[in-house]
Formats: C-alpha cells, sequence, structure tokens
DNA sequence: AGCACGCCGACT
DNA sequence: GTCGGCGTGCTC
C-alpha cells in the first residue's frame, strides 16, 4: 500500500501536492509538520508535510518522490496545522502560502530547525587544585563554576571578557566545554524574582486581573478598554506574573513594536525570564532564534506585531493584544489576514484566555463585548488622577482659511507660543481621496447610490463612487446653496509646514511624517529636539499619535476633522474619533492637561458632538447606532473581491460574472456593490477593479465565497485577470 | 509565483 | 538566417 504525502507548497495555488516519500526514510519520520525538500516543476522548494494518504488524489504516474526530509519532528504541532488550515480557508488564501507567513524566512529556506550548538563551561573535578602563583581571574572563575554545576554559558563568557581565562582552564585541564541544548523555560522560585516592584493596582485594575486570573484554564475572550494612562500595561504585567508562574508562555502582540519601546522595557524590567522580539523588522538571524525558541519552549514572553500571531508556541498559556483597534493588524496585501481575529481565533483553539486592549476599542469588539462573546472589563480612570483633554469644536465654516488653518486656531497658536508652550497639528493623511465640499454651507458630494462621498477625479473632471461605480460631472455649483466656492478636502502636512513658516517667522517648526523620517534615527532626532523644548510647533500625521508622549504640548489642532467624518469609507468616522483621543492623550501633563481644538465645517455632527462632550463609549455606541441602521459591519459581513488585468474591461467582465453568480446563487440574502474602479484605478500599467459582498450572515458569505473561489478559476471571463479576495477588508479604498 | 514552451521583429 | 519579446499554461 503506498503511502502518499500531502504538502503544501508556497505557491499561489490553492490546493495540496501529492508526494511519494523519499526514498530510506522510515515511514515514522514522516510526521505531518515536517519541512520536506521537493521537487516542484523545474525547480526545487521546501514544502510542509500536512497530511498522509493511502491513495492519491491524481493518477499515481504524475507522483515524484520527495527529495529530502528537512527536520527529525515536527515543527508545527497538529494544533498548529489545524490553525493554518482554518485561516487558509476563512481568507481563502493558498495553504502553501499561509504556511509560508508561520514560519520564519530562514525556515521557509530550509534552514536547520536543530537548536544551535551552545557550549558551557563545566569543572572537570569537584576539588580543583587552584593554579599556583598568581593568577586571580582563573581563580575566580573556577570558583563561579564550583558555584554552578551545570556550567557557564559560553556566550555569558564572551561577554563578561573571561573567553581567554575559559581557554586557560580547558588548557590547564580543570574545565571543559560540554555540548548543551537549552532547556524550555521552566520557572522555579529563583528564576521570578521581581527586580522591578509591581505597582499598587486600583480597584478598576484589580478587578479585571482577578476576572482574568480566575479564566487562566481555558477559552475567555476578554477586551479591556482603559483610557489612556489607565494602568493597562500593569494589567498585562500581573497576568504575564500569573501565567508565567504555571510555567507558561505569554505572547504579547502589538501594532507597532518600534513604537511601544517603554512597553518592551516594562517587561523586562519585571521579569527576569526570557523574552524575545518577533517583528518583520528583524534581522533573518534573530526572527529565526527567535521563533525556535517560542517553539521550543525556551522564551516565556514573546514580544511580536501581527506575523507573530501564528508563531508555535509549546506551552502557551495566555494571548494579549494591545491596541486592538489598530488597522495594523491586518495585513493589508498578500495574506489579508487580521491578527486580531487569527489570535481570538488560536485562543479558543488552545483553551486560554485572550486579552484585547484599548483605549478606543473597535465597534467590531465592542459588539462582540454587548453581545456576551468577550468579558468587559473597563478601566475608566486615570492612573494619579491626571486630567483628560478639553475639547473644543471650532466652527470654520465659511471663515478665511490659510492653508487649511483658521484665524482661530492661528489665535491660539500664537498665544501659546508667547507662552512658550509647544503646538502639536495633526493632519489626518490617512490615504482619503479628496472630497468635495462647499465652503459657504458644507455640502458634501454624496452618492445615490450608497451612504457614501463621491470621489474627485480631477484629471476626468468628474465624481464617482467608489463603491458602487457612481458618477457624474464635477459640479461648478453647490447643489444646494448655488455657492461657487467649492473645494476639494485634504491638505498636506508641507503646505502646512509653509503657511506656518510664513504665519509664525521664527517659531521652530518640525514636520513629523513619513517623509521627513525615513532616514534612520531622524524620528528619534526630532522627538528628542521636542522634548529639549527645541521646538515649538509639530506638525505631522498619524506618527505622532502613537507611543510617544509630549508633556510640553498645551494645544492640539486637528485641522482636517471633515474628511474624517465624511470620507468615502464607512468607517473613517471610527478612525478619526480613535485618532482624536489618541492624538489628545499624547499632550499635557496632570498639571496642564490641555486643549484639543477641532476645526470643522460641522460643529453639530451628532458623532462628533457625542465624542467631545461624552467620551468614546457614547461615540462607539451612537456609532453602531448608525451601522446596524445601514446594515453595515459589524452588523453585516463583508469580502472585497479584487481584480487587475491589462485591459480595463477583462477585469470589470471577470467581476461582473463573479457577481452574477453570486446573485444567482444567494439571491436576496446577499448585496453586491459594484464592480468598482479600485481607487488607485491604475497601477503597474495594470487596471483594477473591486467587487464588495455583503451579507448579514457570516455563514451566507463563506458558503458564497468557498463556491466562487473554487469556480472562478474555470470562468471563461477570467482568463488575464490576477484576482484576489479580502475577508473582513478594513479598507475599501 | 517561477519557469518553460511558443510564435513574430531587428540584428551579427 | 538567429536572439528575444512576453502571452499562456503547468507545477504532485
Amino acid at each position: 500500500m503506498p503511502l502518499i504525502l500531502q504538502v503544501a507548497i508556497p505557491a499561489p495555488l490553492h490546493r495540496l501536492f501529492d508526494y511519494l516519500p523519499p526514498p530510506d526514510v522510515p515511514a515514522e519520520r514522516l510526521k505531518p509538520g515536517i519541512r520536506l525538500e521537493l521537487p516542484f516543476g523545474h525547480s526545487r522548494k521546501v514544502g510542509m508535510l500536512v497530511g498522509l494518504a493511502d491513495n492519491p488524489e491524481t493518477l499515481i504516474d504524475k507522483l515524484r518522490p520527495a527529495l529530502a526530509v528537512l527536520d527529525e519532528t515536527p515543527l508545527l504541532s497538529d494544533r498548529d496545522l489545524g490553525l493554518l488550515a482554518w485561516a487558509s480557508q476563512y481568507y481563502h488564501h493558498p495553504i502553501g502560502e499561509v504556511i509560508a507567513t508561520a514560519l520564519a524566512t530562514l525556515l521557509r529556506k530550509g534552514a536547520s530547525a536543530s537548536p544551535p550548538v551552545s557550549r558551557r563551561l563545566c569543572q572537570t573535578t569537584v576539588a580543583p587544585t587552584l593554579p599556583p602563583g598568581r593568577a586571580p581571574r582563573q581563580a575566580e572563575l573556577l570558583r563561579r563554576l564550583r558555584d554552578q554545576p551545570s556550567g557557564l554559558p559560553a556566550e555569558a563568557l564572551a561577554d563578561a571578557g573571561l573567553a581567554a581565562t575559559a581557554r586557560a582552564l580547558v588548557r590547564k585541564g580543570l574545565a571543559t566545554w560540554r555540548e548543551t541544548t537549552p532547556e524550555p523555560f521552566a520557572p522555579t522560585a529563583s528564576e521570578m524574582p521581581h527586580p522591578s516592584p509591581a505597582l499598587t493596582l486600583n480597584a478598576h485594575q484589580a478587578a479585571a486581573v482577578d476576572a482574568v486570573r480566575a479564566a487562566l484554564d481555558g477559552y475567555r475572550a476578554f477586551l479591556l478598554e482603559g483610557v489612556t494612562g489607565s494602568g493597562k500595561t500593569e494589567v498585562y504585567l500581573r497576568l504575564t506574573e500569573a501565567v508565567l508562574a504555571h510555567g507558561r508562555q505569554v505572547m504579547i502582540l502589538l501594532p507597532e513594536i518600534n513604537l511601544t519601546p517603554q512597553l518592551e522595557a516594562r517587561f523586562r524590567a519585571r521579569f527576569a525570564v526570557p523574552i524575545a522580539r518577533f517583528h518583520s523588522a528583524l534581522p533573518d538571524g534573530e526572527r529565526h532564534r527567535a521563533w525556535l525558541s517560542l517553539q521550543r519552549g525556551e522564551t516565556a514572553i514573546l514580544l511580536g506585531t501581527r506575523s507573530a500571531v501564528f508563531t508555535p508556541a509549546r506551552n502557551l498559556g495566555l494571548i494579549v493584544l494591545d491596541e486592538e483597534h489598530d488597522s495594523a493588524f491586518k495585513q493589508q496585501e498578500g495574506f489579508r489576514f487580521s491578527a486580531r481575529d487569527v489570535a481570538v481565533k488560536r485562543a479558543s483553539e488552545t483553551r486560554i484566555p485572550i486579552v484585547l486592549g484599548s483605549a478606543t476599542p473597535s465597534l467590531e469588539s465592542l459588539l462582540n463585548a454587548a453581545q456576551g462573546r468577550y468579558a468587559h472589563l473597563q478601566l475608566p480612570y486615570r492612573a494619579g488622577d491626571a486630567a483628560m483633554a478639553r475639547f473644543q469644536v471650532l466652527d470654520i465654516r465659511a471663515q478665511p482659511l490659510q492653508e487649511g488653518l483658521s484665524a482661530g486656531l492661528m489665535a491660539r497658536m500664537a498665544k501659546t507660543l508667547a507662552r512658550g508652550e509647544q503646538t502639536l497639528l495633526f493632519v489626518n493623511r490617512r490615504g482619503f481621496a479628496p472630497t468635495l465640499i462647499c465652503h459657504d454651507c458644507g455640502w458634501v458630494a454624496p452618492c445615490r447610490h450608497c451612504d457614501a462621498r463621491l470621489v474627485i477625479h480631477a484629471r476626468e473632471s468628474r465624481l464617482r463612487c467608489h463603491h458602487c461605480g457612481y458618477e457624474r460631472p464635477l459640479p461648478a455649483r453647490c447643489p444646494d446653496c448655488a455657492g461657487s466656492d467649492l473645494r476639494p478636502l485634504g491638505l498636506g502636512t508641507e503646505r502646512i509646514e509653509a503657511a506656518l513658516a510664513e504665519r509664525f517667522p521664527g517659531a521652530r517648526i518640525a514636520r513629523i511624517d513619513r517623509d521627513s523620517t525615513r532616514r534612520r534615527g531622524a524620528l528619534e532626532k526630532m522627538l528628542q529636539a521636542i522634548h529639549n523644548g527645541d521646538v515649538d510647533m509639530l506638525i505631522g500625521t498619524q506618527m505622532l499619535a502613537k507611543g510617544h508622549h509630549f508633556p510640553g504640548v498645551t494645544l492640539v489642532g486637528i485641522l482636517d476633522v471633515d474628511a474624517g467624518l465624511y470620507s468615502t469609507d464607512f468607517r473613517a468616522g471610527e478612525r478619526t474619533a480613535q485618532l482624536i483621543l489618541q492624538v489628545a492623550g499624547r499632550a499635557g501633563r496632570e498639571s496642564r492637561p490641555g486643549t484639543v481644538i477641532l476645526q470643522t465645517r460641522h460643529p453639530a455632527h451628532p458623532l462628533l458632538l457625542a465624542l467631545v462632550q461624552e467620551g468614546y463609549p457614547a461615540f462607539a455606541r451612537a456609532c453602531l447606532a448608525e451601522r446596524q441602521a445601514a446594515g453595515l459591519p459589524p452588523y453585516a459581513y463583508q469580502a472585497l473581491w479584487r481584480a487587475d488585468a491589462r485591459d480595463s474591461t477583462l477585469a470589470r467582465q471577470f467581476l461582473e460574472a463573479i457577481a452574477a453568480r453570486a446573485r444567482e446563487q444567494t439571491g436576496q440574502v446577499l448585496q453586491t456593490l459594484g464592480p468598482a474602479p479600485a481607487p488607485l484605478a491604475r497601477r503597474g500599467n495594470r487596471h483594477r477593479w473591486q467587487l464588495l459582498l455583503q451579507a448579514e450572515q457570516r455563514r451566507t458569505l463563506h458558503g458564497l465565497l468557498d463556491c466562487l473561489v473554487a469556480e472562478a478559476p474555470g470562468l471563461a471571463s477570467a482568463r488575464g485577470v490576477r484576482w484576489s479576495v479580502d475577508v473582513d477588508p478594513i479598507d475599501l479604498a
């Protein structure tokens, strides 16, 4: 009876490949989770064995034998493979590529996963005769070896400058090198001191810690909603302590590890256990070691970004995902997974708790909490009674603007400057395509088919909806008030910087955005200058909103609230609110909380008022009610089908065929919006279109996707078209 | 995605 | 007469 190997290969192919076992390999070594070297087409690939079968799926004479087995023992457990198979199915992404994203780069290329050889220096005799004469360093090292029967690691000796001393002892036969493999992390009383003492918890923190600690034995998802400065990190630390005490590992996921050095510092200060980082900016070798150390159980705490969510762990006891609302958790190309949703799935499969933390939770998570799927924990107060910033809505309708700056805001800036305090100007440039707005009455061009704004296509002089494809010519006058002052909405940081330099000659201005901080170390330098008080005015994008705190800033100006309130993306309001609170949380200190000025042409916008008058929870409730009324996520489920082709018509016709099939199969329970040109309609000489599929039931949508993804390659209109499916898209742009 | 096979223009 | 353009088709 032939043994057939079912192998996942990193290629954009939605299936497994069958192979014969490599020659001369005993069957018991062929366990799912090991890597194989394989002949594939005309090249060699590293694939993952995911299953065994008695009979091949294809003709037996097409089978080729695998070339070699690369792993002694499985790199991925059945549970790991199960999570990856789920992700492949849920996101409709090829299993081979999904598995590849779960492996560190070097493993993907076939590098050895055996533990690196590490040498420890051990004494050779129990009562060594000390070398005569003066060799104090050798004597001292011998004494340390006597106290440490398991020996001292070579790296530690090298770090301490004792490499030569060690060699001398070995030469004299008093010590010897032993090759050891690192032990799985196992907490002992001596390994668990608190180098930095735990802070005292307030009542809300204590309640949150108790709730999670009571649930460490099984799956439970917790939404930890805590305003900026309310002490979420201390909660994470206490929970980590509890989990480590059980000898289990903790995974901390962050949107961007480089922006949260304080968090890592606090973990390192609190715990004397092995802590590893895992993120895409890490050099391959380090990533490889971090991956393996978690997989083998040598790392107790992993701090990582979204790519870390698939890293296998021997004995995971808790997942913490901080800033859970952050869109960086969603991969925006290729395998478009949400690390937050995968993490929840992983916790549930592993039967461990997960804590999703945020000051401004996503509406998805708030709804999950409201419906009881997540337990809702709240930290409503800032530690140390620090006051929240005051908000001030500034009506700029019919006001003269100088590059987006109103006279009122500039007057406040002048005063702030005169007092020697800092101003932070926030420009939301999150890739919103500009919208047309009437400067006299605030009218914005709406789509007649969608609850969305039309987008200016300047070259064609037309307004177009990116959801349904509706379009009309650019109007010369406002349809509402007949005013002729119609303006595109949206300003760049450079224009504002120039305007400020002109208006405030002599003021020291710093611009912080991707362009100005591209050079290595440039951001750190600017931050230092700001902290030193060498900067009067900061202009920045959302880069400013994360991680850094600016105690010298007492005035925050948000120039462009309308662009966020009226974007083509229905999620823009939610993101804008999250950003406003995040920016507000950067400024001021206990004694001087600071003022946040929001420039808007819609001073009575109900969501804006809810946010500034009642706070984020009230805003979120209002926003959820709107979403429910409109039948939008999180009350509906979406998938965005993208297609591109050399010829624009081909891509459109393919998506029209998909839309037609979708309507045939599901009828009324599914909405199709489009196909419409993608916001970046032509990229790399390919024309891009998109089709939005939406259903009230997740099952309806996924059942349909299963069929359509299987059918699509066979459609006549699929020729020459490249396509992909984005499940739970967060950027419809 | 690679990578080959496969039919039509400008060059030693 | 060849070298090479990238169109399309396959990979167990």
